[in-house]
DNA sequence: TAATATCCTACTAAACTAATAGGAATTATA
DNA sequence: TATAATTCCTATTAGTTTAGTAGGATATTA
């Protein structure tokens, strides 16, 4: 149970973007260097969560990246969903054809630390996280 | 962040001996029949549970594992951390030599996140998993 | 047309997961 | 004291996933 560095990544881009690309586009690139991440395994991690609707795009010179939508409405699990799928701990839990249901009690253990796992995650908004940090960096001025 | 299937049959294999081993030894053989499990892989696992002190054991013919605590005392927190580590989502809340914590704001929100998810697992107790199988048993009879 | 971007497809090394394999040591019992 | 049943110990291996790399096509601005 480790979170994979596409979600670290993928996560401290949005943070970058939400924190300093109001009214502008944030190239991969100026991402890359500031927070340090491979450019082109960025590139892969900012393709999936465009393709899942958190990011929208303008190609060519002075283009870049642009949150899709409010810091207020984007949570860590729209995050994490969006680069690794949404979490079920067990397959069990997604799919539906399975033939141990009867017997089984852990299924609805497991479904009970999912839930709460989600109930977590989507309760952290991006802006929650933006304003704790101008908070951390106004501590260390 | 599927849960391994050491976690999970490790973890039936727990619930089957708390709810069948009662003043008696349970041998691998008979938990590998009754839950379908490979029988080496799941030797694998019992060696996991036994050196964390989950589990004792006695050798030779009529022996068998059994548990070295009692079921309200064991957590699914146990299990899991016993198999395969305790959880740290990243890498920074377990080894403290960490040179961006300063300018990291991710690492309390995933402190957050991984407290939340222990707490849950802490909660969870043997016992209350027996008690939901039986009631289960009971509903179908 | 040159520079700066995203977009698209593909490949690869390393790590981890899920098992499998064979046999040694121990204990109960016939 | 054999024999069967059991844990214990050490390895190996196939498959999957992760983390990253590579090269170039396409779009936009200046
Ligand atoms: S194995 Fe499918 S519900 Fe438990
Ligand atoms: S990278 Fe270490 S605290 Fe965030």
């Amino acid at each position: 149970m480790k979170l994979s560095t596409k979600i670290r990544y993928g996560t401290r881009a949005l943070v970058y973007i939400a924190a300093f690309g109001k009214n502008r586009y944030v190239s991969i690139s100026e991402i890359s260097e500031k927070e340090n991440i491979s450019l082109k395994y960025l590139e892969n991690i900012m393709t999936l969560l465009k393709s899942s609707g958190l990011l929208r795009s303008m190609q060519g010179a002075g283009g870049g990246y642009y949150l899709a939508k409010s810091i207020d409405e984007l949570t860590l699990a729209d995050i994490m969903y969006s680069i690794s799928g949404p979490i079920f701990l067990v397959r069990c839990l997604s799919e539906y054809e399975c033939n141990r249901e009867m017997e089984c009690v852990l299924k609805d253990v497991w479904n009970d630390v999912n839930n709460v796992l989600d109930k977590k995650l989507r309760s952290i908004k991006l802006k929650n996280i933006v304003k704790k940090r101008k908070r951390k960096i106004k501590s260390f001025a």
